[in-house]
DNA sequence: ATGCATGAGTG
DNA sequence: ACTCATGCATA
C-alpha cells in the first residue's frame, strides 16, 4: 500500500525524519481506520557505527552472512543496511580464535514423535542442529547458536498424526520422556581480554570450573523410546515437588548436600520439569532482584550467549517451543545457582550496547485487519503465495507483512502454552485416561494468570 | 508482555 | 518460501 509505494524504508538513514512524522504513507490511502501504520519511535534506532563492541549474537550473524558470500536471502527488499565494517574485522578475529573441540555430546537420540507435530509433517526437526560449526570460544565469539545438539536427524515416519498439534504442555498429556535430543551446549567461555573483567553480576567462585564439564558422559543415550504403540500415559502429576533447598539462604552453612531435584541438570526434561523450573526460576529471579534483562545479559557474560529480555520472558511464560525450552533450561539453571550463591553481588552489568542494525519499522496492524487475518488463518493457516498476495491486496497491506504475519501466527500456535493450562488439580488424572489424543482445543488465550 | 521482524538452515 | 530461534520496539 501506501507504504510500499512510497517506499519509506530506503529512505532511510533518515533517522531524522523520524521524530515527528509518521512517515506519511498517506498519499495513497491512508484512511483512518483502515490501514496499518508504522510507527516511528522517537529515536528511530540507535545506530552507532563506531561501536566496536557488538552484541555477540548479532555480530555473529553478520559475520556469517558475510562469509557466506554475503548473500543474504534477498527478500523483497531489504531494509537493513550494510554491516558495520567493524564486523568484518571482528569476524576475522573470531575465526582465528575458533578452535575445534566441540565437546558437544552427540546425543544419539531418537526422538520421534515430537510433541508438537503438525498436521502436515513438515520438517520439524530440521533445526535440530542448526549450527554445526564449531565456533570456539574465541574472544567473544560465541554465537548465539552454538548450542544445539543433536546430530542425529532421522526422519521420522510420516505417521500422520492427528491433525492436532500437540501442545506440549497442554495436554499434558503425553509427554514423552524421550523426546530429548537435548544437547548440552558447550559452555564456551570466551576468554576475556586481559584486564577486562567483564564479569557479569556474579563472580564465579575462584575455582569455578563450573562450566566446563560438558558432561558427555552419560552413556549414550537411551534410545528412546517412543513406543509406537502410543500409549501415553500422562500422568501429569502436579508434583509439588520438594523445593530444593534453597532457599536462599538457608543453607548457608551447611554443607548440605542434599541436592535436590531429581532432575536437575541434564536429564531429559519433561514438560512438567520445564514448567516447574520456569516457575521457580521466575520466583527466585524476582526475589533476587534481577530483571529479565539482567538475566539475559548475565548469560552472555557468563556463558557467552546473550539473550534478550524477551527470551527470558518467554521462557518464564513457557512460550517457547519445547526444544527451545530445553536448550535454555540448563543455562538458566546455572545462572540461578550462581545467582543465589553469590550474596549481594554488585550487579554490575556492563552495558553492551548497540547494534547498528536497522530494522523495518514495526507495522501495526489494525484490529479490524487483524480480525480478518485471523479468520483467514482459521480457514487456511498456510496460504499460498498467491493467496497471500490477494489477501494483502485486499487488506491493503504489504505482501511481506502478511506473509510474516502468518509465519508468526503459526509459530504462536506451536509454542504452546496455551495460557491456561498450567497445572490442574490432581484430580484430573482421571479424566484423561481415555482419550487418546485429546487434542488440545484451541487454547484461546484468554486467561493468563500469573502476574509478575 | 507481545507484536512484528530478521536470518540461518532446509527444501 | 517455510520453520524456528530470537530480538527490537511497543503497548
Amino acid at each position: 500500500m501506501a507504504t510500499a509505494a512510497s517506499n519509506p524504508y530506503l529512505a532511510t538513514n533518515s533517522i531524522l525524519s523520524a521524530g515527528s512524522i509518521v512517515h506519511s504513507d498517506g498519499g495513497g490511502g491512508m484512511q483512518p481506520g483502515s490501514v496499518a501504520v508504522t510507527s516511528v519511535s522517537g529515536g528511530g534506532y540507535r545506530g552507532d557505527p563506531s561501536s566496536v563492541k557488538m552484541v555477540q549474537s548479532d555480530f555473529m550473524q553478520g559475520a556469517m552472512a558475510a562469509s557466506n558470500g554475503g548473500h543474504m536471502l534477498s527478500h523483497a527488499h531489504q531494509w537493513v543496511t550494510a554491516l558495520p565494517h567493524a564486523a568484518a574485522a571482528a569476524a576475522a578475529a573470531a575465526a582465528a580464535a575458533v578452535e575445534a573441540g566441540s565437546p558437544w555430546a552427540s546425543s544419539p537420540v531418537g526422538m520421534t514423535g515430537s510433541p508438537q507435530q503438525q498436521q502436515q509433517q513438515q520438517q520439524q526437526q530440521q533445526q535440530q542442529q542448526q549450527q554445526p560449526d564449531v565456533k570456539g570460544g574465541g574472544g567473544g565469539g560465541g554465537g548465539r547458536d552454538d548450542l544445539h545438539s543433536g546430530a542425529a536427524l532421522h526422519h521420522r515416519p510420516p505417521h500422520l498424526g492427528p491433525p492436532h498439534q500437540g501442545h506440549w504442555g497442554a495436554g499434558a498429556g503425553a509427554h514423552l520422556p524421550s523426546m530429548a535430543s537435548q544437547q548440552q551446549q558447550q559452555p564456551l567461555l570466551y576468554s576475556q581480554p586481559g584486564g577486562f573483567t567483564v564479569n557479569g553480576m556474579l563472580s564465579p567462585p575462584p575455582g569455578s570450573q563450573s562450566l566446563v564439564h560438558p558432561g558427555l558422559v552419560r552413556g549414550d543415550t537411551p534410545e528412546l523410546g517412543e513406543h509406537p504403540g502410543h500409549h501415553h500415559h500422562h500422568h501429569h502429576h502436579p508434583h509439588p515437588h520438594p523445593h530444593h533447598g534453597g532457599g536462599g539462604g538457608g543453607g548457608g552453612g551447611g554443607g548440605g548436600l542434599n541436592s535436590h531435584d531429581p532432575h536437575s541438570d541434564e536429564d531429559t526434561p519433561t514438560s512438567d520439569d520445564l514448567e516447574q523450573f520456569a516457575k521457580q526460576f521466575k520466583q527466585r529471579r524476582i526475589k533476587l532482584g534481577f530483571t529479565q534483562a539482567d538475566v539475559g545479559l548475565a548469560l552472555g557474560t557468563l556463558y557467552g550467549n546473550v539473550f534478550s529480555q524477551t527470551t527470558i520472558c518467554r521462557f518464564e511464560a513457557l512460550q517457547l517451543s519445547f526444544k527451545n525450552m530445553c536448550k535454555l533450561k540448563p543455562l538458566l539453571n546455572k545462572w540461578l545457582e550462581e545467582a543465589d550463591s553469590s550474596t549481594g553481588s554488585p550487579t554490575s552489568i556492563d552495558k553492551i550496547a548497540a547494534q547498528g542494525r536497522k530494522r523495518k519499522k514495526r507495522t501495526s496492524i489494525e484490529v479490524s485487519v487483524k480480525g480478518a487475518l485471523e479468520s483467514h488463518f482459521l480457514k487456511c493457516p498456510k496460504p499460498s503465495a498467491q493467496e497471500i498476495t490477494n489477501l494483502a491486496d485486499s487488506l491493503q497491506l504489504e505482501k511481506e507483512v502478511v506473509r510474516v504475519w502468518f509465519c508468526n501466527r503459526r509459530q504462536k500456535e506451536k509454542r504452546m502454552t496455551p495460557p491456561g493450562i498450567q497445572q490442574q488439580t490432581p484430580d484430573d488424572v482421571y479424566s484423561q485416561v481415555g482419550n487418546v489424543n485429546s487434542d488440545t482445543p484451541p487454547p484461546h488465550h484468554g486467561l493468563q494468570a500469573s502476574v509478575q
